[in-house]
DNA sequence: ATGCAACTTCAAGTCAACTTGAGGTCAAGG
DNA sequence: CCTTGACCTCAAGTTGACTTGAAGTTGCAT
């Protein structure tokens, strides 16, 4: 299963652990997944790879075992996503303009020092977030 | 100091630690910092920002103390800004089509099916990593 | 003189998503 | 029969950026 999905045995292990997949017994050691499992994985590669966090990826398999996806939430992470990518995309001009930048040093660059600020503002008390790149 | 540039006291002991920001002595038990630190500290949130490290941005700060930026570096992270941009987009679209798709399960929509895949194949082996929001 | 808020240090804790290590078990191949 | 190697369990370690707690010190106002 390991091999199968890509996904690392520990990994897998991690997951079972988490209740994000379940295997169907043991033949001697080695756990036994059923082919479905291939599925909730990449599910579960989807749902971090769109900045879900595994506890909020385990939610939204009900507890039949069926995705049961709430499409508010979907919108509500579109829009997340949507505000993230405004962020870095400013961030990235802004980076492309510093490094072609002809000012002496980079302080004296107004382009620069408009990012400075901003990044002095935005990040004043605001919470901070991991994704999964 | 912690009040006038918006980063809580235990930061600004963190990051004095780490020798991001310099204290020029005490008042008694209180640090004195010069106004130089709050354009530190807006670097440093800018290059939080950006992406990078705290370990990565001790490095733009030559040991002079003027910020010294190499330009190929902003570059670089300019480019990296731009691949996460466009993998976030793209899971934006995805997640947005899912949340209005009509189809009884998520599983039979085929765009959703679609993200599936390039979720099990884009973090296949892929490394991860965290970046400031 | 004294109370107390706000600072100090230092070690340890937090979070997420895993990985690593130690010590053990098992089944098949030579 | 015995080695090999892939698995097992369970606890602990890793990373980054901080925060929290305990115990102590200080300056200012009353």
């Amino acid at each position: 299963m390991a091999r199968r999905s890509g996904v690392s045995a520990s990994t897998l292990r991690f997951y079972e652990e988490k209740r994000l997949i379940a295997s169907t017994g043991r033949r001697g050691l080695h756990r036994l997944f059923d082919p479905g499992v291939l599925d909730r994985l990449a599910l579960i590669a989807l749902g971090q790879a769109a900045g879900f966090s595994l506890d909020e990826i385990a939610l939204m398999f009900g507890p039949g075992g069926r995705p049961r996806i709430d499409r508010l939430m979907l919108a509500a992470k579109a829009d997340e996503l949507d505000a993230k990518i405004r962020k870095l995309s400013a961030m990235r001009d802004g980076l492309r303009h510093a490094a072609a930048c002809p000012a002496r040093s980079h302080m004296e660059c107004p382009t620069f020092r408009r990012l400075l600020r901003a990044a002095a503002f935005g990040t004043a008390g605001a919470r901070r977030k991991k994704i999964a790149v």
